[in-house]
DNA sequence: GCTGTTTCTGTAAACGTTTACACAGGTCCT
DNA sequence: AGGACCTGTGTAAACGTTTACAGAAACAGC
């Protein structure tokens, strides 16, 4: 491995010089610095980010802490992610998978001095994990978790007030049976969602009723199995609200199989909105979130509170949500978008 | 930030105990042993990767390139490698979104030095790209690349023997005017799953028709656009391949929005076999390649690079696929798998 | 009591950078 | 001529570790 000393020692200069040249800083003179640039390009040299970061205490690189990667959903969010770290060349580090505190303490250990920020995208995580395991200087940005403190950049999705709008619109077509399928238990997003399900079901005067709260895990798998058990409950319901994307098209699945028309027999809809939304048979109704986006702005925060260190203010922020209207949950032929 | 000079102060030893003592390495009193543990506690002590990573010259990183990650396919290798890596207690440093060789160069560099080595998922790269930029002595997996050369280890999916089956299927089921809806220009999968659809059709009586071969850009919109125009052709096919599922699903919303049934009037098959084809209206028939899988060896082979340096043999291994046979092709009321 | 071995610990160099500081030589003003 | 100020360069410390080497203490064998 070729360093600054071989540069310096084939170029006739000191290590200072090379890394003058190499970091366009201080006076060099021109002759001198394409000497440099020569041997440089010549030796393959290529400047060491590990001597770099121990020097300058910056590492370019951001942390991305993401539970279970299931679906399109994270893959939308890292892809956002990664493009805006990109332009701002800065790289990922990605852990994925931690579903107990030990697992997540361990990763955020791991990140420690690896990267110059963190984003945290963790159902179950709380404030004193955090700052348990964190140096207090490390810029963080929390997507999604929930962590009622103002000490962190937070960034949630308006999880409340999507389920009401979709439950309540569910509700203005007739609807009085709408069932619900969570999302896995003691989850921030699944708790939020149910929340806004039930307020407005009953607000609107939907039928109150245990049994239409069925249990899932975000899966397809689990959706599927939802909506099988959802049909032998009587009276029918005639609309299922599913927490996520994934579980609706499991329930579609489901519901097909069992040769139930939707949404002439039970209307659907489902929240997230991802990219496959609209190609469904039939087309999925669902809550936009705008899940690419939510990676570009949480990599643009963190890299804010990076770079302004002493002048950022840290904000939490709450991402509204839309309507995406398409042919499941029956109340239009075309696709239609309300905020 | 405490560092190890800290600890050693404060625990009245030099700094190279406290290190023998984090790296159970060399005899150290079992009474100093508690009394650094007791300190770094308190202190809230994490050694720096970087300053270990320069003495060691290991990083406990691996890096992972890869192309523009749309859609369920690289979110499944993503989970798998990152979960393989995990394991073995390493992190992933992830770039994706490389199209053109330049963005590649830029890539290659950032991850020098980071890394303890590399797995590369990228189209368009080539031999000499990589010797240029990477150190020869940095363990490098290829997936799904096009370098026919046996200086690197390399993962290939089964692309041509995957479509030629798929196509076989078709026709054996009285098929003639099998379309095929080709992936990106230029990229090695799609190449490799046109040759595989042409030789078939040539073996197996398939009309030879250049309009049977449509383009497509391997996304859910280039599918949907590529069906549309597969009906304007007379007389129009019976069956269509499509290079893979995202393209597949689209070509299947297109179907659904012309009225034409499937499979009953046109059977549809895929490629990739993403967790989601089993849910789909109706489900898809597919060729299975074990993405997760593919996740998983990659890591696996490269971890066995990195810790055996010197014996390690490099192979080129290419991995079979299945098709998974669903409703989309018509021939079976029941999922199947033909290896 | 000497030598040899074992156990524990410290000193210092090395890893590859950046950067504060010093200094030499030149130019420009008065 | 003497100072003030640039330009170009080198020296050396710092960043946080690991580890080869050396040395001190204790203890056994003779």
């Amino acid at each position: 491995m070729v360093t600054i000393k071989d540069v310096a020692r084939e170029a006739g200069v000191s290590i200072a010089t090379v890394s003058r040249v190499f970091n366009n800083v201080g006076p060099v003179d021109e002759e001198t610095r394409r000497r440099v640039r020569q041997v440089a390009r010549q030796l393959k040299y290529v400047p060491s980010a590990l001597g770099r970061s121990l020097s300058t205490k910056k590492t370019d690189a951001i942390g991305l802490l993401l539970p279970d990667l299931f679906g399109e959903f994270f893959s939308e969010v890292l892809r956002g992610s990664d493009q805006t770290a990109q332009q701002a060349h800065y790289h990922l580090v990605v852990s994925s998978s931690h579903n107990n505190r030990e697992a997540i303490e361990a990763a955020l250990r791991m990140m420690r001095g690896r990267v110059d920020g963190l984003v945290i995208m963790s159902p179950h995580i709380d404030a004193e994990t955090l700052n348990e395991n964190l140096p207090h200087s490390l810029p963080v940005v929390l997507l999604n978790c929930y962590v009622q403190s103002d000490k962190f950049d937070a960034l949630n999705i308006d999880n409340y007030g999507g389920a009401f709008a979709m439950t309540q619109h569910l509700l203005s077509h007739g609807h009085r049976r709408v069932a619900i399928i969570k999302g896995t238990e003691h989850n921030f997003d699944a708790a939020e969602r149910l929340r806004g399900y039930r307020d407005a079901m009953r607000q609107f005067g939907g039928e109150l009723d245990d049994r239409l709260e069925l249990p899932g895990l975000f899966s397809e798998s689990s959706g599927y199995d939802a909506a099988k058990r959802l049909l032998a409950i009587s009276p029918r319901p005639t609309a299922v609200f599913a927490s996520n994307d994934s579980m609706a098209i499991g329930a579609l699945s489901a519901l097909r199989d069992e040769g139930i028309q939707v949404p002439e027999q039970i209307a659907l809809a489902g929240f997230d909105d991802v990219p496959i939304a609209s190609f469904l048979t039939p087309t999925l109704s669902s809550v936009q979130v705008g899940i690419h986006q939510l990676g570009v702005k949480a990599i643009e925060t963190l890299l804010h509170a990076v770079r302004h260190k002493n002048t950022h203010r840290k904000q939490q922020v709450v991402l509204p949500t839309k309507l995406s209207l398409r042919e499941s949950c029956g109340c239009t032929n075309s696709t239609s978008t309300i905020s």
